[in-house]
DNA sequence: CGCTATATATCGTCTTCTGATATATATGGA
DNA sequence: TCCATATATATCAGAAGACGATATATAGCG
């Protein structure tokens, strides 16, 4: 699962969001880091859909502006929690490898 | 950066390998979860080398068969440690938000 | 009046992963 | 002896997915 999928999945997890919604509370969670493309987003979004990962909320008129809401599902969620397992496992294995090479703060090193 | 290039920086962060050895090392390290084909892992080598992120180590024969090792660059491991932060930073970020959805374990929730 | 933010959607291109294929030697079992 | 499996390299076509560009449209601000 890229990154942006993964995102995609945590800005749902929170609450129902419409597109233009999932791009800004991406770039939120990852600090600035990761600036959804529209082009992406609906990609993403249709994909997600067709696995079974997220659905159609509700629709709004807000301020003139049609918003489609995508809400998470059951599957998605389990999904997502599965997926941060995975990324904690490999976070877990790469740190012990910088660790050997020094790259890594040591157990205690952040408090000294 | 894909699961696939990150897991092939940890095999040689560990110490440097040959292409064979990083297949075999990578299905170790993520507990059988990825099993990298040869396709994927020569395109991804290339990738590091032309990044800078690994180069050319020694070659050996070894049981008649040629071996060409890789080992990793400074560069490179600069970048699988900022790409680790990263993902911590994510499992953080998706940890908090599964938590409110009940399906992450909670603080303590472990040990009881 | 024009710029920026909000909001949707599509399309071609590029990068990357996959599966298939090719070649070749060593080892172990039938 | 023969065949399958493991070791070891490399290439290529196809599919998936991310990106940048583009299009359309309204609201708000200067």
């Amino acid at each position: 699962m890229s990154e942006q999928t993964f995102l995609v999945l945590v800005a749902l997890a929170d609450e129902p969001r419409h597109g233009y919604g999932v791009v800004q509370r991406v770039q939120e969670l990852s600090e600035g880091r990761v600036r959804l493309r529209v082009g992406t987003l609906y990609g993403v979004l249709d994909r997600l859909v067709a696995d079974g990962w997220a659905e159609h909320d509700r629709e709004e008129i807000h301020q003139g502006r049609l918003r489609r809401y995508y809400r998470l599902t059951g599957a998605g969620s389990t999904a997502l929690a599965d997926h941060t397992r995975r990324l904690a496992a490999n976070v877990d294995t790469a740190s012990k490898v910088l660790r050997a090479r020094g790259q890594w703060p040591q157990v205690g090193e952040l408090r000294a």
